[in-house]
Parts: structure tokens; C-alpha cells; sequence
RNA sequence: GGGCGGUUAGCUCAGUUGGUAGAGCACCGGCUUUACACGCCGGCUGUCAGGGGUUCGAGUCCCUUACCGCCCACCA
């Protein structure tokens, strides 16, 4: 064999191989001996890199998180094994929101970013119920501190899985390096133009307080109604009527639009209505957006109800009027003289008065009384069911503010990631099509900056003028050897810490970066771009991508930008999207939803190999129920694997030359199979590969040791127990090899019985190797020879179980019926059929199609032994 | 409304370039057989979602309908 390991190390069979424990054994090994670990004197060509997505700790793992990831683990162990120095890191998203929310809940915390920081602080043993004010530092401090135990808790499990992560890679979206890279590449886009800052009206969560991105949209359906608004017009001839889901905002109302071809409204472009209420006189405007199979016709454009009031806005050059502020409340507002034009001032101030202060839930209700009262509201509220914007990770609906945030530039962009998409290998290949659609459906620049904390801060500061106020203008940039900064507390190159805020000096930029917009950079954080150069010339671009298909928009997305900004290529060369694990009513696993299954449970119960050939079984980008009966399946399979093992081992010599037919046939027919699985996982097509493995060594068994046990035995003399014995422990230890990916502690352990090393890093079975045991080609004949007592053996069986006879019961006299041609295959293996099916006399007859006869010993031969 | 998947045995799913429908689980029957009873042997199970077309021949190719799921859009 050349498999490269030392034949005559000593076997040891354990008497009564078991799975247990086999977890804890071999990770500890594994780490001890580093066996994972990166061999980075190897060029870009001999290595296969992975961007491993980083797991959110402040969540908990799912059977979710084991599934996919085991994905990649499996393609990991095959580039390993054929001899690739696999770059396999793994990193924690410790940095956002959840992690935020999670620290407050935990310490019972809040950030107050105008405090100075406390070195001393401590916070309380339990969280009290008014949430203690402390500093960015501080509160930062708390967010690292508990994402570390996370953390601890999320490797001990990857370890226990199996992973073959290299733990001395590991990252952390917080980290310096992480926001040292975030940070450098924003000074650069920002140097290139490609970054821009730009006040302007932005989808805004009113909770948190914070901007958020096209990318973290999702659409909930909720209940509304439309209400009927009269609006007079300003000549007095009358009313115009709008229906609107959102009357509180009339007082924000700048005009009403209609669809230029409408007859209805074509008079009235040009005129003026005035607003209920508050008596403020909006023009009619003609826009090709507006709807005339929507309510009336006619639209209140508001500054801002939803995103197409935002583009009515800018396109036909209106005003603005906001109501509300950062946390969703209405602001207050001065009518007439100096502030907010009305025909009626007093009446104006009157109403607007009673919404000041109100969230848009209240002032709804509130404006529906008014309405009512004054007359304007014509018919009842009509109820409906609405999709609203909201933010992935909010509880109320986006409201758009105007406010000032960073952007990068993506819709110039998008072309070139449309042909960047085209250079990728999709796994599977219909998954293109989500990033095509995306990208298509893109309305805007990306805005990157959070109004959060615990993030990666914008390096950067602003001069503060004479009379106190901040010159957005005036920025002052770090040296990018400082990186990375935090604005909130470095000082910009030239001034002293006592002109922070002060007129004549500076301020930080408050914002963080939007989390994608670290995430983004994982390759080049993992690969430590401009750090150390040389390793990530090494890895970069990356050989795939493994991550789910519902953040191919967020993660997949940004990173081909970032890459093409930052490097003019593609990030990797496959995309390997993998599913999701479903219920078994097939909706998608989640906390929410009350499954409690945990994943070091599972782990526990099926073995980690069980759970693991569940998971590879999922195919990429395929939707996977939840199966426990399949890790039951992958857990028989692993302890066959022992037992089959253990029976190989026993006899593992003397070997010689394979001369038998059946032996010959065997590998023939492994061969085969291997240059098939080796070309399947070479395209991630790890699921097949399990699937037909697992077959062949079922068969292996079932057939192939049962026809050869005897001769192995040396029955039949020492040339054919040689040659059986060669077969076997030949085929073993590719059989093993084949299934090292999938069952790493199975094949680990039975690979430590006869074998030095670890069997993940011997290498990958090939057919020559297999091939040059039976004189370097296939055997054909032999193998049809094989296909025919298997089937004369399964007919033979048959007819055993028919009759109701054990295995025990000897077939004293048995007749085959079958073709003359396939009578003389079946003769070059007899000794070995005869002796699988316990047939002490065996006859051939000729005839058409198979039949078999058996006259089976009176039962006193059953005590005969044999 | 646009896009992408899916629909095959009771369940979970395979079915490569068209050529007699498969596996595992479940179920039923038999078997203590020196690797394994966490096992072995055998058996049962189908209008391949519906309709139409191409073809000597369609689960597979084309058209169409229905249903399920996902992504995006719609938010007056």
C-alpha cells in the first residue's frame, strides 16, 4: 500500500471496540499533536484557504450552527488528505447588536457614551432594575469580557464536533486586528472617494436609536387602516381626497401626487390643497409612481411616511417638514413667525400641540379624533393588512429620518460584481441567481455607520469651530500606523485631551461601523492583509466560501465588494451555500420557536461521527429536516465500521498476491468508486460521496467478508488466505480514508490500531494505489465474475429464507439454474459462494434465468460442527 | 408582481448524458451465525403532483396548471 504509513507497526484490536468517549480522546489528541495546524511555508497553490464564517456568540449554538459547519469540516479533512495545507480559521462575531443587548440585559448596564471612563468600575453581582450609566470604554470592556466566556463555550463544542479548525487562527470582529483592518480599509475607500459622508433620509430604527441598511430590511405584515383625508383646495372649488395608512403624518405632509396620465388629477397639477388641520398650503404634483389603482388616486407625500416618499421628495424638489425624532416621538414645533408657515397659525399650533411628544402609534389615535372633530376624516378607518419595513432585529416599524451617515459606494459597482459573481463557482449553482436578484434590486448606497457602541468606531475626528459647533468638513485622519483608534478617547495628531468638545478644538465621530461592514473583511482579517503580507499572499484569494443562503445579500455580497475595492478580484473561488435545518412540519429551526434541542446533547446521545453523517448527508443549498433517526443511522454505520474493523485486523497477515477472483474484483470496484468520490468532493459534493461510501462498505461487509471469511481463515490454503488478506486490510484502509472526512473519531480510532499517525493526515485513497495490488488496471472480468455470485448468493439466500432455515442449517445439496455463460463465471469463485452459503454440494444445470434448489441436512447436522 | 428551488414508497430522500422505478428508516417474517442482536437474511410498498407535447421509448427534455418553500419587490 502506499499510504505512506510504516507496515510493521504493532496491531492492537481491542476485544470490545466501542464509540464511547472516543470525542474527548481524540480532540485532545488532535490539539496536543496540532494536527490541524496551518503549514504556512506553502505557496497559494498548495493551499486550500476557507473563509469560516464567524458564528454570533452572543446567540447560542444550533443544530443549525452543527450542521452547515460540519459541511465545510468534511470538504477541510478531503483537501487535507490530498495534500493540501488547509487554511481553516474560525472567528467569533462578538461585535453589534446582540452582543450590546446581551451585556445590557446581563449586567444590567447602559451605555452612555457622554461619560468619562471608570477604570474601577464593577458592575453588580445581579442586574438591577434601573440599568447603571457607563462609559463607551467601560461598556465596551463588559461587551469583551462576556463575549470571551461565550466564546470558550462555542470551541469546546467545535472541538467535540470535530472541526479541524487550527485554534491558533482564531478571531474575533471585535478584536484589534479586526478593527485595525475595518478601520484601515474605511481610511482608504475614504482616501479613494469610494466612502462618502452625507446628510440625507435614512431608514431609521426608532428603539435603538440607529440608522439601519437596505441589506437588514425584512417586511412584516401588519395590521393598518386607511383613512379617508379631504384636503380643500386653495381656490375654495372643493376637496381632494387621499387615502392614507399614516394621517399623524399631515402635519409633515409637503405635497400630493398623482399619476400624470390621470384624468381625475391632470386639472389640478400646477394648484394648491390645503392640509387639514393645520391649514399649510402643498402643492399638486404629477409623478409616474403614483398608483391610480391605489385608494384615491392621489398620494400624501410626506417628509418621510415610507421609502417613495423619499424619492417623490428628491425628485420633484420639495421641502422638508420632519415630525419626528431619533426615538419616534414628535417633536415639538414653533408655528408662524420664524418657524412653520400656515394660513391659521393659531389653530395649527392648537393641533400640532396635542401629537408633540406622542410616539406614531399615539399620535394616530390622537389625529383620528381631531379629524373626526373638525370633519376631515370622511367614513370610518377601513382595516387592512399592510407588509411594513422593519428592522431584522427591531420590534417597530423603520420610521426614515434625516440624518448624517456614512455611505460606501455600491451602485456604480454593481455591474462589476455581476460579472464578479459570474467568476465564482456556485455550490449549487442556482444559488447565483440570489446574488443576481440582489444586486439588481439594489436601491442605494450602503450606509455603514450605526448610532451603537459596540462596534468598530470611524477613525476619524472633526474640528470644532469658534462658536461650538462641529465642521463635518474639517476632518482630522489618523496616521494608519495608530490603528486602530477609538475617536472617544485617542487624541487627533497635534491636540491636547482638554480641547475635546471644546470651541477651537475637536470631537469624535460618535458612529460605529455597521457589523457587515467588518464582516465584509474576513478574508483579509483571517489572512491578516497588511500585517503580514506574506500570509496573505498565501491565502488570498480564498478557495471558498461556505455560509447560508439567507445572508447571501449581507455577507456574501460585501465581501465581493470589499474584495473588488480592496483587491480588484473576486474573495474566493467557490461560494458553498449551504441550507437550513428544519422542523420536522419544515419551518426553519429557531430559539423562537421553542426548539430546545441542544447541540451538545445531540452530540452526547448519537456520538459526534452520528450527528455528523446526519449532516453531511444535507446536500449543499438544500433545506434538511431535523432527523434524529438519521444520526442513529451515521452512529450503526460508525459501530459497523468498529466491528468490521476489528474482524480485518484480527488476521492482518500474512499478505500476498491478490490471485483470487472475488479479491481482485473487490478492488477493482473500489478503485473505481474512489476516482468518483475524489472528483465529487473535488466539487463539494460531499452528500453523494457519503451516500455511495456508505453502500460500498455495507456491501463490503455483507458480501465480500462473508464470501472471503473462510479462505481468510486459511480454509483454502495460504495463497488464497494471502490473498484475502490483502484484499481486506487494502480495502479497510481506503474504506477508511473514504469515510476519515465524515466519521473523523471512528476512523481515527480503528486507524490507531494498526497504523502510526493520524489517519487525517495520511493520505487521500487513489485508484492506482488500489489498482497496483491487481496489476495497475481494473480486472472487468473479474468483476463480472463477482456481480454474479452476488446474485447467485442472494438467490441462495432467498431461497433459505423461504424455507425457513437458519445460516446454521448446511444446504447439503444445492442446484443453480442459470445461463451457460454466467454458470462459468460463477465457477471461478465457487469454493468461496459455496462456502458463504454453507453448501456442502453444489450443482449447475443450465437454464434461461436463475433458479436455485436446496435440499438442506436433516436437522441432527446442525450439531455437527463444522 | 419578479426570481429561484421543490412535488418520486407510510417517513426522509437518491435517481448522472432519455432505455424495465431505487436506498435508508418504518413495517412484516425468519435466524443466538466466533467481527457486529447496536447484528444477519428475506419480504411488502409507487397513476414519479395534474394536463399537454417531442420521441420507438419520458421520473428525466419542452409547454402549461396547481400546491409547498425561499429570496426580492409592493407599503399612499
Amino acid at each position: 500500500m502506499s499510504d505512506g504509513v510504516d507496515q510493521s507497526h504493532p496491531i492492537s484490536v481491542p476485544d470490545k471496540p466501542a464509540l464511547e468517549g472516543l470525542e474527548q480522546k481524540w480532540s485532545e489528541r488532535w490539539s496536543h499533536d496540532a494536527v490541524y495546524a496551518f503549514d504556512r511555508t506553502r505557496d497559494r497553490s498548495g493551499v486550500f484557504s476557507i473563509d469560516t464564517p464567524p458564528p454570533t456568540v452572543s446567540g447560542s449554538l444550533h443544530v443549525g450552527h452543527v450542521f452547515s459547519y460540519t459541511h465545510t469540516d468534511v470538504v477541510a479533512r478531503f483537501q487535507r488528505m490530498r495534500g493540501k495545507a488547509v487554511f481553516y480559521p474560525m472567528g467569533w462575531d462578538d461585535n453589534g447588536l446582540p452582543t450590546e443587548r446581551r451585556v445590557q440585559n446581563f449586567f444590567g448596564v447602559r451605555c452612555d457614551a457622554s461619560l468619562p471612563y471608570d477604570p474601577d468600575f464593577t458592575p453588580p453581582e445581579k442586574p438591577g432594575k434601573q440599568p447603571i450609566p457607563v462609559s463607551r470604554p467601560n461598556f465596551i470592556e463588559l461587551c469583551t469580557r462576556l463575549t470571551g466566556e461565550d466564546e470558550k463555550v462555542f470551541e469546546h463544542l467545535w472541538r467535540y464536533l470535530g472541526l479541524s479548525v487550527d485554534w491558533s487562527m482564531t478571531y474575533a470582529t471585535i478584536d484589534r486586528r479586526a478593527q485595525r483592518i475595518s478601520q484601515l480599509s474605511f481610511l482608504r475607500l475614504l482616501g479613494r472617494g469610494l466612502a462618502y459622508q452625507l446628510e440625507a433620509p435614512t431608514l431609521w430604527d426608532v428603539d435603538f436609536r440607529t440608522a439601519v441598511a437596505q441589506a437588514e430590511l425584512e417586511d412584516r405584515e401588519q395590521p393598518g387602516a386607511y383613512h379617508k383625508i379631504r384636503f380643500a383646495r386653495a381656490d375654495g372649488s372643493g376637496f381632494v381626497e387621499v387615502d392614507t395608512t399614516r394621517p399623524e403624518l399631515i402635519p409633515a405632509c409637503v405635497a400630493i401626487v398623482a399619476h400624470p396620465d390621470d384624468p381625475r388629477y391632470q386639472p389640478l397639477f400646477g394648484t394648491e390643497v390645503i392640509t387639514p388641520l393645520f391649514g399649510v398650503r402643498v402643492p399638486i404634483k404629477a409623478h409616474a409612481l403614483a398608483d391610480p389603482e391605489k385608494g384615491t388616486g392621489a398620494a400624501m407625500i410626506c417628509t418621510f411616511g415610507d421609502v417613495t416618499d423619499v424619492v417623490w421628495w428628491r425628485e420633484l424638489g420639495l421641502p422638508v417638514r420632519a415630525v419626528l425624532l431619533p426615538n419616534g416621538a414628535f417633536k415639538p414645533v414653533a408655528w408662524g413667525e420664524g418657524g412653520w408657515q400656515s394660513d391659521d397659525v393659531v389653530r395649527a399650533q392648537v393641533q400640532y400641540d396635542q401629537l408633540a411628544g406622542l410616539s406614531a402609534t399615539k399620535a394616530r389615535v390622537r389625529i383620528v379624533e381631531l379629524l373626526t372633530a373638525s370633519g376631515d376624516l370622511l367614513g370610518e378607518p377601513r382595516p387592512i393588512t399592510h407588509a411594513v419595513k422593519f428592522y431584522e432585529k427591531g420590534d417597530r416599524p423603520l420610521e426614515i429620518i434625516t440624518s448624517r451617515q456614512w455611505f460606501i459606494r455600491t451602485m456604480e459597482t454593481r455591474d462589476r460584481l455581476l460579472e464578479r459573481g459570474r467568476e465564482i463557482q456556485w455550490h449549487p449553482p442556482y444559488m447565483q441567481a440570489r446574488l443576481e436578484n440582489w444586486i439588481h434590486g439594489l436601491a442605494g448606497d450602503w450606509c455603514v455607520s450605526r448610532q451603537r457602541f459596540f462596534g468598530v468606531p470611524f477613525p476619524l475626528w472633526y474640528q470644532v469651530r469658534e462658536d461650538g459647533t462641529v465642521d463635518r468638513e474639517a476632518r482630522l485622519l489618523p496616521d494608519e500606523s495608530r490603528l486602530p483608534i477609538d475617536p472617544s478617547t485617542d487624541l487627533p495628531e497635534g491636540y491636547r485631551a482638554e480641547q475635546r468638545d471644546q470651541p477651537g478644538g475637536f470631537t469624535g465621530d460618535p458612529d460605529v461601523m455597521d457589523t457587515w461592514a467588518t464582516s465584509s473583511l474576513t478574508p483579509q482579517i483571517a489572512g491578516r492583509w497588511e500585517e503580514d503580507d506574506d500570509l496573505f499572499s498565501r491565502i488570498f484569494p480564498m478557495d471558498v466560501r461556505p455560509q447560508a443562503h439567507d445572508i447571501i445579500r449581507t455577507w456574501l455580497f460585501s465581501t465581493m465588494l470589499r474584495a473588488e475595492f480592496q483587491h480588484g478580484s473576486i474573495p474566493w473561488s467557490n461560494a458553498a451555500i449551504s441550507g437550513w435545518v428544519l422542523d420536522p412540519d419544515r419551518k426553519k429551526m429557531s430559539k423562537s420557536k421553542g426548539n430546545v434541542v441542544t447541540p451538545m446533547g445531540l452530540l452526547e446521545e448519537h456520538g459526534s461521527d452520528g450527528v455528523r453523517y446526519w449532516a453531511a448527508s444535507g446536500r449543499p443549498g438544500t433545506d434538511t429536516a431535523f432527523d434524529p433517526a438519521q444520526m442513529k443511522v451515521g452512529r450503526r454505520l460508525s459501530i459497523k465500521l468498529l466491528n468490521a474493523s476489528k474482524f480485518v485486523l484480527t488476521t492482518a497477515s500474512p499478505t500476498g498476491a491478490v490471485t483470487e477472483t472475488v479479491d481482485r474484483a473487490l478492488l477493482s470496484k473500489l478503485a473505481a468508486h474512489v476516482d468518483v468520490a475524489t472528483r465529487e468532493l473535488e466539487e463539494f459534493s460531499y452528500a453523494g460521496v457519503l451516500d455511495t461510501t456508505e453502500k460500498f462498505l455495507w456491501a463490503f461487509c455483507d458480501d465480500y467478508l462473508e464470501l472471503v471469511k473462510a479462505r481468510r481463515n486459511g480454509e483454502f490454503g495460504d495463497t488464497g488466505a494471502a490473498s484475502a488478506i490483502t484484499g481486506l486490510t487494502s480495502s479497510l484502509s481506503v474504506l477508511l480514508r473514504l469515510l476519515a472526512p465524515y466519521l473523523p473519531f471512528v476512523t481515527e480510532e480503528v486507524w490507531s490500531w494498526w497504523r502510526p499517525g493520524s489517519i487525517h493526515l495520511a493520505s487521500w485513497p487513489t485508484s492506482s494505489e488500489v489498482l497496483a495490488l491487481i496489476g495497475g488496471a481494473r480486472d472487468e472480468a473479474a468483476e463480472a465474475v463477482y456481480d454474479d455470485v452476488i446474485e447467485a448468493l442472494a438467490a441462495i439466500r432467498r431461497e433459505r429464507s423461504l424455507q425457513k432455515q437458519g445460516f446454521k442449517a448446511r444446504i447439503a445439496h444445492a442446484k443453480i439454474g442459470w445461463g451457460a455463460e454466467r454458470i462459468a463465471r460463477v465457477r471461478l469463485a465457487e469454493a468461496d459462494l459455496k462456502r458463504a452459503a454453507n453448501i456442502d454440494e453444489l450443482e449447475f444445470v443450465e437454464h434461461e434465468s436463475l433458479f436455485v434448489e436446496a435440499t438442506f441436512a436433516p436437522p441432527l447436522a446442525r450439531e455437527v460442527p463444522a
